[in-house]
DNA sequence: CCCCCCCC
């Protein structure tokens, strides 16, 4: 699939090297609104090896895209294209001609792993008025491109926000000063990964609420590792001397070979996940806190304040900024609470100096690494993995107790990947609160924790990151995978869900509510749920012969000819299914219930398939029994229907068991207590 | 020096 994409055409274009027809992939438009006249689309598109955010479409191809043939994945070949270049040396690939040669259906999402083409020309760096003279990084092969000035005013990486919405810098994604596109484009804010139907595509359904993440935006982590080579050691003076500032010249190296051994260094790092202040008093003594995480390209590493350096960097230090960072105190990272990939932790003392970096070349916003959703099956429980999906539902907050008596909001959003599996992630606290699950935005999640409950579910920590519609290629491609076919597939969550969602709805009876309550005895069926034992299975006759076409199981009938006819089909075979029809009796401690299980709740209640036991009865009798001997006297919750059946002028309920779960203690209690309850009223 | 990461 990659061949089919011109790899380094990006480079080519920018570079202004002659193209013969490149072949490109959209990763996403989005209308530019130009006041008057016609719109004009702004594309993402990606060679495979890099994406370039500001194409536009010439308005004599709009009716690619008024004709839905331009949506996000499909493959189209530039027939024509012209470089721009604005006056901040910016530039912008004017799309003149193309054709589309594969549509984003054939595609099916994005190709290869793109990372941003940056046309930051790292050579010659413009320090912009800042309180620091630390030369630019040095050119890295990983970041090639043009000559142009003024770079120190190109965007980070990417969309890295603040982690409080209203800090989030609409558009980090375009800052295309002196374009016609940038007023309008700061008015509608991110329409990237929002809502956007293939039908009806307009920006103006995304608010600038939704759009902006929580938290910030990261962007595919550099490849690039570590190599000495590119952390060529730095001087770093400061000129405005302060207190400070680290007063003699240091190092400025990267996170990844800080250690408790080397005295003078300074890192330059973006501050990626700050926690608001806690106090705490226990044995030792009482305090405040808060800490943060800062990531350079090498890697990252958790700082914690106490008490004064709160109040002197707490509102100094804000998510998403660079910093120079020197004189902290480094010491061996508690594993137990600290899940960054450092051996090392920095606690900052009173010499401690954090000064803002205007510069944000080579520093990247945040390493997420997607598993996707079917894969959390694979993994272990209390992994730390970075989730991103649709948020195709949400509960509402609530709050619950802790406990340890500690009251706490909640909430679960199921999210669904272009896996088609769907899995439960719980956030906690403000997070929950502020969480807007409306329009199903792109969710991604860094450093959300495994669990088993209910299955598998992913519960988000004080660690975590939650951005909402974040401003990345991955956001990019799902958001159009669901809105094209994602949001129509019958999904399945690896999260049970019958906890409190489905709780709510089900309609807990014991036996003898059900007659008391003459149940399904209206017109209509109605639906209960109880917790009972099997008192008796009745093995005579729960098996059948049925035909073995895939959507009959009409009995058949034994031609003794070694042929089995099908009335319905009416059609003979030579072959058969088994069937299972079990009648059970079912007690709790007031009553008992005759019930029907049909095929795929006998095989839950049995314990085996319907083939199985037809084998077993036909060839060993003695394990056949024991099969229903070992069932009967299991307790189990049932989801039933009620119905009225009449035959020969006579009528009584019929119970067919819908569904067969097995009973947690946890649920045994609840119900336990719930009818005790009844019985005392 | 904290270290709460929760609930069904």
């Amino acid at each position: 699939m990659g061949e089919l994409l011109t790899q380094g055409a990006i480079e080519a274009l920018l570079k202004g090297s002659p193209m013969s027809n490149p072949v490109l992939q959209l990763l996403n438009l989005r209308q530019v609104s130009n006041g008057s006249g016609p719109p004009r689309f702004r594309l993402i598109m990606s060679d495979g090896q890099h994406y370039f955010t500001s194409f536009l479409l010439a308005t004599q191809l709009n009716n690619l895209h008024e004709e839905n043939l331009l949506v996000p994945n499909c493959v189209c070949m530039l027939k024509k294209t012209t470089v721009n270049t604005l006056s901040d040396g910016r530039r912008v690939v004017v799309v003149m001609d193309m054709e589309i040669l594969q549509s984003a259906e054939e595609t099916g999402g994005k190709i290869g792993n793109p990372t941003l083409y940056n046309t930051v020309d790292m050579s010659s760096p413009q320090q912009s008025a800042s309180s620091t003279s630390v030369p630019a990084s040095p050119p890295s092969a990983a970041v090639p491109g043009p000559s142009y000035k003024n770079s120190s005013t190109l965007s980070p990486p990417r969309g890295f926000t603040g982690k409080s919405p209203m800090k989030a810098s609409p558009m980090k994604f375009s800052p295309m000063k002196a374009s016609p596109m940038a007023s309008p484009m700061k008015a509608s804010p991110m329409a990237s990964p929002m809502k956007a139907s293939p039908m009806k595509f307009s920006p103006m359904k995304a608010s600038p609420m939704k759009a902006s993440p929580t938290k910030f935006s990261p962007m595919k982590a550099s490849p690039t590792k570590f190599s000495p080579m590119k952390f060529s050691p730095k001087t770093f003076s400061p000129m405005k001397a302060t207190s400070t500032s680290p007063g003699s010249s240091t190092k400025v190296i990267p996170i990844a070979i800080l250690n408790p051994y080397q005295s003078k260094w300074t890192v330059r790092a973006r501050v990626t996940n700050k926690s608001s202040i806690r106090t705490w008093s226990n044995s030792k003594g009482e305090g405040k806190l808060f800490s943060f995480e800062i990531v350079d390209e090498s890697g990252e590493i958790k700082i914690t304040a106490f008490n004064n350096e709160v109040d002197k960097f707490f509102s100094l230090v804000e998510q998403g900024k660079v910093y120079y960072i020197t004189k902290a105190t480094l010491k061996v990272a508690n594993k137990q609470y600290n899940t960054l990939k450092n051996n090392y932790e920095m606690t900052l003392h009173a010499q401690s100096s954090i000064v803002p970096c205007d510069d944000n070349q080579g520093i990247p916003a945040v390493h997420c690494d997607f598993v996707p959703i079917a894969e959390l099956e694979n993994r272990d429980k209390d992994t730390i993995i970075d989730v991103i999906g649709v948020c195709k539902s949400a509960e509402d907050v609530s709050r619950i107790t802790t406990k340890t008596s500690r009251e706490v909001s909640k909430r679960a959003l199921n999210l669904i990947d272009t896996t088609g599996k769907v899995v439960t992630v719980t956030l906690w606290g403000e997070e929950a609160e502020k969480f807007d699950g409306s329009g199903e935005p792109v969710v991604a999640i860094k450093g959300a924790r495994l669990s088993d409950f209910g299955g598998i579910s992913l519960s988000a920590l004080f660690s975590s990151t939650v951005m909402v519609n974040p401003d990345i290629p991955e956001a990019f491609s799902l958001r159009a995978w669901y809105d094209q076919r994602g949001y129509a597939l019958d999904s399945q969550s690896l999260t049970e869900t019958r906890s409190v969602g489905s709780r709510a709805k089900m309609n807990w009876k014991t036996l003898s509510d059900v007659k008391n309550e003459q149940l399904g005895q209206a017109e209509k069926t109605d639906y209960f749920s109880c917790m009972a034992t099997v008192l008796y299975t009745r093995k005579e006759n729960c098996l059948y012969q049925a035909c073995p076409s895939a959507d009959c199981n009409k009995k058949v009938i034994d031609q003794q000819n070694g042929l089995y006819r099908c009335e319905k089909c009416n059609q003979e075979f030579p072959n058969f299914k088994y069937r299972l029809i079990l009648s059970a009796n079912l007690a709790d401690f007031g009553d008992n219930q005759w019930v029907t299980c049909f095929q795929e709740t006998a095989e839950v209640l049995l314990g085996h398939s319907a083939e199985t036991l037809g084998q077993l009865r036909d060839t060993d009798e003695a394990a056949f029994d024991e099969v229903f001997q070992k069932t009967n006297y299991t307790t189990h919750i049932f989801r039933n229907k009620v119905k009225l059946e009449t035959y020969n002028d006579e009528s009584r309920v019929k119970v067919t068991v819908m569904e067969v779960q097995p009973v947690d203690h946890r649920e045994y209690s609840r119900r336990l207590l719930s009818n005790i309850r009844k019985l005392a009223r």
